[in-house]
DNA sequence: TAAAAATACTCCATAGGTATTTTAT
DNA sequence: ATAAAATACCTATGGAGTATTTTTA
């Protein structure tokens, strides 16, 4: 589990959608679905549903969206730091 | 700034020592050295001073101590929930 | 049946290794 | 003089791309 797949991870759930979450991720939605492969058989559990409807999260989905978010809340004040310091 | 790269600089805190902390992580001195060197150029900034006495923190090295326990303390939280689950 | 996700490959950036040099007392 | 860190160079894993197939309702 890496920061770079939580932010993956959130991006997705706010889109519902893998291919829009690509482009807004900058990558393409084949490297996006595997890293979402990896990270599901890495938590040895599904925490994306893909339906027409558009992509739900399961319980375990939802349990991980509350930590992804604490740790890129986190990440994102290392980062604001940074700016700071080298302006 | 990877999950992986804060785990390095907090065993390096916690050891005072690169060789020793990367003998606990199970990499090499060297890939350690190189790891941090990213980690400073993309804070843009010093976090370890090496000296005879131990490496010690930079006030900028304790400012990321801070956030980097954070943010593994919910990595750690997330790894507990899969052991739990796929037992 | 059509949009979205998954799969199959290919490529290359970089994490990590070994060997060696440099540094700090 | 010596332990520790840095550097140089090499290898190989895996992240990301393109092309294509499969899935879902």
């Amino acid at each position: 589990m890496e920061i770079y797949q939580l932010r993956y991870f959130l991006t997705i759930v706010k889109c519902k959608n893998f291919t829009k979450a690509a482009k807004q991720l900058h990558i393409t939605q084949p490297a996006l679905s595997k890293q979402m492969k990896c990270l599901e058989e890495e938590m040895r559990q599904k925490l994306l549903l893909r339906t027409r409807k558009g992509v739900q999260l399961t319980p375990e989905g939802k349990l991980l969206k509350k930590h992804a978010e604490t740790i890129l809340m986190e990440v994102e004040k290392v980062n604001q730091y940074i700016k700071k310091e080298s302006v």
